[in-house]
DNA sequence: AATGAATGAGCCTTCATTCAT
DNA sequence: GATGAATGAAGGCTCATTCAT
């Protein structure tokens, strides 16, 4: 039992809870009752802090995002391919971390697969910035001065790589690769999606050459 | 009230709209009711004829699958690199066939955003012999006698790129790219994914040489 | 325990508890599962028969006002005066009738003190016509071939006198009469509601006299 | 927070703020939260200062009239007519006021409308001395010595007139009417009631004259 | 004196399921 | 073989009230 004059705790508490629940089973399927069960508060307390579900989703979120440290910049001083290698890595952790930061990621990847459309505003907010980095290593690397359809064609050939942990689910991508998801096969699996999308940066940067040739 | 034909009739109408429902609402946010509704049938009847929802939507999966053509195997005499484009142009069409055969896509999207784990046995047996076919692709590209995590690896930088259609919103897809999803961009982006992809094999089969040379 | 297989049974007892409730605590206060509880049916009933509260309430309206035979009209060979009394004593029983045709006329009562919107439509179809009687008996009274702002007057003072028994509770109606509310006081009461009305439409229609004079 | 004057601050604010909240949603359908929000204060204040919600209401009542000023009495030197006269246009002007004192009316009408029962002894202070004034009147035009039924049912044809601004949705009433419900129109209106009682009042006074010659 | 926090009872609604025919 | 009717469990939300400070 929650004891009352917690203060900010219960609060706390409900966003705790709330990014756990949400990010388990997707913002419909989540209820509040669990919420506040797991939180050890009352139903009403939802309302009382947030208003409704939905708010209370968007808190999360922002409660989240306020703790995710972020992806760092790739260091702009290394060549493309170094920073490309950098950033690759750093959105397979990204998407691998379950460590106390990996709150926001969770509800990040829930979001991604059932999109409830709350939280558009963080959503842009988190994703421009980094596409920015990423369509600036892209460039530099096929020699363009602008963002053409190739280099976003580019873009997404990286990123879907990253991702494919979002359309596979855990089991069978261990199923499908033989060995548990440790730190050192991400870190493999990354340094491939670096060789490999190198190669075909470069490729279709050098364009006309049909595959066959 | 409504005079249906025979027995059979309504069975298969509540297949047929389940497929559509499930596959436009995900099993959770599908409901009987408009399934039914659909279907021009009585509520009860689900329970009637299938159990319950979730038998339901395993045999509106299996429907589905009975129906499905699956995918064309490309012509084991053309060479490995003309296999691997018509295999991705082959799934990329997949992904996006709004045709009447295309009913049992959608539920498979939907499966995949949303797993429910009620089809298990269903999506093994139609995943395995697909993976074959491109694991074969792979391997002879790479010249290697065997399936190991290189060529894992690179099947799934394959996968993952012609997946990112499920990845990404419509509606963001088309905001990045900048024009409506037609089949000429469908088409001019299976042949990016295939140069891409082919470079990226082949590097990575030369192995030992790192990105950064 | 209503038993199943009723048919439509269970509706028209919702609808004959939904007239009760709603005209006894207007539609707000009123509360759904009061309705089937004294209807003997589940609380999902009302969403199964009816949608929601809102068209509960509609039906409830449509219901009692299907059921209500309506005032007389007047016989138009009669003279003006007598007519005026018929449609005055019609309208007093109107608002006294507790018999099972008064189902519709506490529901009438109730939305004219708590108007929901809900009904605006039926609530013209029945009044608009009513109007029409009075405006014209009145206008033969005065004497006049339009209806202008002094037949409007007169029309409201009369309206006014009958519909006093809203706005007075009925035990306090009852303590200033000093007597139960009898069909003969009602009678007596409608009577001097014509006498008193006569002569003011009259006084008023002979114009220009200040009541000083 | 908000730093507040002294005690007897909120309280009157509470007040003030419960006396619109009621008298514009009714007893049951203000809210607390939205009393104490108007105030400016915490939703616990009202059970601290004054139990619970039904004593608030009662209080507030207590409030607005301590502070209402009351209808002006007929000067007793003017005949009955003018002082008939006087008090029609008190009354109506009574329902009309928007002003600061309104405050006062306007839980009246809301009372009227929908009674709680809460206020039954503040009711009788307010509404019993009114009542002898005119009673009063019309004995006097009436030329009895005592308080009748005939007395009573004229008493009951005046007031009831005034008070058709209730019964009346303002809506409806200026549809009816065909004009803005201005300062001037109520004038009319009330000089309309007046002359049209006068003359009611006088016929039915002189009895035995039955309506229909 | 006053309040922020918390609560519990109740409301309307949804929905998969079951009953009786 | 099929269905209209009915149900119960659960969900989100509101609101007057109470607790602890």
């Amino acid at each position: 039992m929650a004891v009352r004059g917690d203060g900010k705790e219960t609060k706390n508490r409900l966003l705790e809870a709330a990014c756990q629940v949400f990010s388990e089973k997707g913002y419909h399927d989540a209820t509040v009752a669990e919420i506040c069960r797991r939180a050890g508060a009352n139903v009403a307390s939802v309302n009382y802090h947030f208003g409704d579900k939905a708010h209370l989703y968007i808190e999360a979120w922002k409660y989240a995002f306020s703790q995710y440290p972020g992806p760092e910049e790739p260091d702009p001083s290394k060549p493309p391919q170094e920073r490309l290698r950098d950033y690759i890595h750093s959105i397979v952790r990204f998407f691998m971390d379950q460590g106390p930061h990996g709150r926001f990621v969770r509800l990040y990847l829930m979001e991604l697969l059932n999109p409830t459309g709350l939280v558009q505003d963080l959503w842009h907010q988190l994703v421009k910035p980094k596409r920015g980095i990423l369509l600036g290593i892209i460039r530099e690397l096929m020699g363009k001065e602008e963002v053409d359809k190739e280099v976003i064609f580019c873009e997404l050939s990286v990123v879907a790589q990253c991702r494919i942990l979002i359309t596979v689910r855990r089991w069978d991508l261990e199923y499908i690769l033989g060995e548990p998801l440790s730190q050192d096969l991400m870190a493999r699996w990354a340094d491939h999606i670096t060789w490999f999308s190198l190669a075909g940066i470069l490729a279709v940067s050098e364009g006309d050459v049909s595959p066959e040739c």
